[in-house]
DNA sequence: AACAAATATGGAAACGTTTCCAAATTTAAA
DNA sequence: TTTAAATTTGGAAACGTTTCCATATTTGTT
């Protein structure tokens, strides 16, 4: 195999100086067209490629992003595959690193000593954990988080929460809902807390005398959904309640389990929304009326959101949430009510 | 912010050579115990972590490994994240690449031209694609595939699609079905071409007649997977095909799709399995039975398999395949045929 | 105690860039 | 023309390691 053609033989080939070459690369200004077109013919006729750690080594920039989530949840495997497509077009690669419930501050402070990264893409499960704050705050490059709200952290990019709740609940009120649950994770999380505003307001504006204890709060997995939905279940037995939001697929995935386990059907014993669209959503029977949010605009979003942060340092912790909005998705999951007492 | 620790720092603090103590990082043999540890003890008191890129640049090794897949099938995304927890276990990190369906050869050379990984995880829809062959022969770099031969590259780590398949259509003609689709990509894929020979296999074993017939070849997408449905449904409404094996769950959501269309239901209509669990085959409405797969061992295996031709590069392609074995997981899609003509 | 062999150590060179500064060249102004 | 200003250029230094070789030290043998 033949040696690695370097910046020298460019510009040995060239005969010009390896500055030279170097300004021809970088799109530096300092180099006149005609020197710049001979230096990227060399390039052309050698099959030259810089090489990245060099450059990295020299100058500090990575040309990289470390993706810090749960990617085991599907939606983040999108997110992550939408963030790289355009991370790509801007010549940046995308490490991918999982994260747990635990340790969170420590895994990302330790990746980052090591491995060299320009920027963070961050899902976290709370917003409040005091020491991962801690060690967050630490960090001396950008973060942008998703759908979360971090004190320490500046605005990332979140998913129109309380728009997409507002008009779901609107729906099933018009449907002539009047007890309907919100099953949601940890109040101190924005799309919960968002989800819940936008709960009581759509009862509001509509005049409906809303109950409390019909807000469900739990954790993100499917477990916790489903020992709230089992919570429920007496109301929904009873006739009582009639209508269920869920905020999240994993705890989705557990209402269904227990409706499951509980003999029931929707849209006949109970009407469901869930928030998140999937093929299979769609192929679930009856298929699901559902929130979309479109995943490649939140990618798209959460790069641009993230290389604006890394080439304008100075607007980093300025800006405002990049708020996606969502579509809903009206299927076969929810029927009216009949008969009100 | 304090310069960054070199490890002159730590020369320095410890009163040695740099070269002792990259020896001391290192691991290197020839340092006396007591000098390493006074090495050491100056590390932690400096709090110095090595710069990585410094390390690549100098040892040529990267200590990063390449994922080429199309993420936005969740499986893929699951092995990559799998992947990463193992390859973290090494100090290896993971760059996510996607890939489409065209392009895939340079895609990957171009990004080993520029950014450097020690090895790549491959997973590419064809295996007889000539101009792909032909770029992944000149990549340098140890490359192991998920569930394909391809006949330029080392075995990779495959599903054990033959006991597989075998134990489902055994299962299926124990329950009285005679007349048996088996629905798979292209025919020169391993999957489909292991599939293929046992579902025959099984026949033959059993004493039972097969029609090439029911044998039915698409591309890996739920589009394609709806329009071999619908060739068979004509045989479903006579009552002449019973059951459906699927290799792939794209294709699978199409025969879902296909089935809800022509308002059939499983198991009544059709009996049903595919390849690949999830959360929501165990919800769906009955559950389906399915090949299960063990995503964190397969994770395990490439990343095993693959470290392994990274520092043993002579027994790169001496190696047999490593095959993962599956598990049948019998639920409710199927059920026994009663009346045989 | 003397010497050879084995082990341990220091530090220059190299990895391939970018950055910076000094110098050369071109352009513009007088 | 001359001189000043602007532009372009070359290449040394630096980024932080590992590797290699020469040298120093320790260990073992007689």
């Amino acid at each position: 195999m033949s040696r690695k053609i370097t910046i020298k033989d460019v510009a040995k080939h060239a005969g010009v100086g390896i500055g030279t070459v170097s300004r021809a690369i970088n799109g530096n200004p300092n180099i006149s067209t005609s020197t710049k077109e001979k230096i990227l013919e060399s390039i052309k006729i050698l099959g030259y490629t810089p090489n990245n750690v060099a450059q990295s080594m020299r100058s500090q920039r990575y040309k990289n992003i470390a993706f810090f989530a749960d990617i085991s949840n599907p939606i983040f495997a999108q997110i992550a595959k939408e963030s790289q497509i355009e991370l790509d077009k801007h010549g940046y690669t995308l490490s991918l690193c999982n994260i747990g419930e635990k340790d969170i501050g420590n895994k990302i402070s330790s990746f980052l000593e090591g491995r060299k990264s320009d920027g963070i893409i961050l899902s976290i499960p709370k917003e409040d954990d005091f020491e991962l704050n801690r060690s967050l705050a630490n960090i001396k490059v950008p973060i942008v988080t998703i759908n979360r709200d971090v004190p320490i952290l500046p605005a990332g990019v979140v998913t129109d929460y309380y728009f997409s709740v507002n008009e779901a609940i609107d729906y099933l009120l018009s449907l002539g809902h009047r007890n309907i649950a919100l099953i949601g994770g940890d109040k101190k999380i924005r799309p919960t807390r968002e989800g819940i505003s936008a709960y009581k307001d759509a009862f509001l504006s509509n005049g409906v005398k809303l109950n409390n204890n019909y807000i469900k709060n739990g954790k993100l997995s499917s477990e916790s959904g489903e020992a709230l939905f089992n919570e429920l279940l007496p109301d929904i037995q009873k006739g009582e309640l009639t209508a269920i939001l869920c905020l999240n697929n994993q705890m989705f995935y557990g209402v269904l389990r227990g409706m499951r386990k509980a003999k029931l059907k929707y849209p006949d014993d109970i009407s469901l929304i869930t928030f998140e669209d999937s093929e299979l959503m769609e192929l679930l029977d009856p298929p699901l009326t559902v929130i979309h949010r479109p995943i490649d605009e939140m990618g798209k979003s959460i790069v641009n959101t993230l290389i604006n942060y890394i080439d304008n340092p100075e607007t980093y912790g300025k800006l405002e949430p990049v708020v996606i909005p969502t579509n809903f998705i009206i299927r076969e999951s929810c029927k009216p009510v009949s008969i009100k007492k």
